[in-house]
DNA sequence: GTCTTGGTATACGGTAGCGTATGGTGCCCG
DNA sequence: CGGGCACCATACGCTACCGTATACCAAGAC
């Protein structure tokens, strides 16, 4: 029933439209619509759009953050399995709303520096740790720096690559190239 | 002087606004504006404003191709600085402009199916000339294709990265994963 | 039982953009 | 020199969205 709507309802939902329509997709009366409610309770909550937009933004930032900081502490496996792990939970589409969130982010952060902070934040966090990773590995600093880089942006840019072959010839390219990439 | 403008001037100015502001932001009242004009020319040229986006897309996915065909007859050098001469082409920022459409239309891909195909239609053709390239440079056809898929999807992702560290370390980042690349 | 907290509905005025209509205007062509 | 072609200005009606105002309601706290 959830008759009621509350902040995080309101956010949430924004970062659904955000996934399927961009920044420029989230506006306050669709938004309400698909909360069947009207935009009356929307300016309970926030001033304002763009205060709706920084909260989506803090809410994604931690949460990429928690998430980031949870799976460094999923010790017990080895480094090999657990940067597989990583390219699963971030990448082979087990969450494409996720992905389309991650991408709607990077596009909106071209126009604005909050949004580009948020991402240059999580983006740091993450480099850090497949970098650690990869230190673990026995990569040198700097090198173990560069295959992070080289590992995190593949993983990024493959998803704007199409391909006509379908997914399963994509799988099996991401596949290739991430054992490459460990060796 | 150029006081008149014509069907190539409205998709000029139109890829511009697209590349500052997304699909979205490319409305035409405003391009009109940015014409010094008044709307009324628009819809003497183009029936309306779907007929345009095709008509950027059209422009783009001809104009990209054409670029690399161009390249690809540009023989009389290694396949490793055809290599890093592509590298300069599209990513390392000569062409900020070229990259921000890139992005653009990438993202738009995501909602529009005729954007997919036209993005679907350059990374074929691009990927080909890189294959091509590794190749050239001995490797075997299945790993060529990897490889170049490794490449492409990570000059792509770089750009989607934030790193707060500044312009020149991400040159020398890029460098040193497209000399490993090469290697 | 009434008060407060956390919402919701409705209605309004304003702006931006779409597409249409219609009537210019400068320039080239015969 | 008179069309007509290529383009521009103006004005209109329509819709979508923003933000504000204001009145309402339901549930728990006291």
């Amino acid at each position: 029933m959830e008759a009621r709507v509350n902040k995080a309802d309101w956010v949430e939902e924004a970062l659904g439209l955000l996934a399927e329509f961009g920044v420029d997709g989230v506006k306050v009366e669709p938004l309400a619509r698909r909360l069947s409610v009207t935009k009356g309770g929307f300016y309970w909550h926030f001033k304002d759009r763009p205060e709706l937009l920084v909260e989506m933004l803090e809410t994604w930032r931690s949460g990429r953050i928690g998430a980031i900081r949870r799976h460094a502490r999923d010790a017990g496996k080895s480094p090999q399995e657990r940067i597989e792990g990583l390219v699963r939970l971030y990448i082979e589409n087990v969450n494409p709303k996720g992905v389309a969130i991650e991408l709607a982010i990077r596009d909106w952060a071209r126009r604005d520096e909050q949004a580009a902070e948020a991402v240059a934040d999580v983006d740091a966090t993450r480099l850090e740790l497949v970098a650690a990773l990869f230190r673990e590995l026995g990569l040198e600093a700097e090198a173990a720096q560069a295959r992070a880089f080289l590992m995190y942006s593949f993983l990024f840019g493959q998803v704007l690559v199409i391909l006509r072959s379908g997914e399963d010839d994509r799988r099996r390219l991401v596949g290739d190239c991430v054992r490459t990439l460990l060796a």
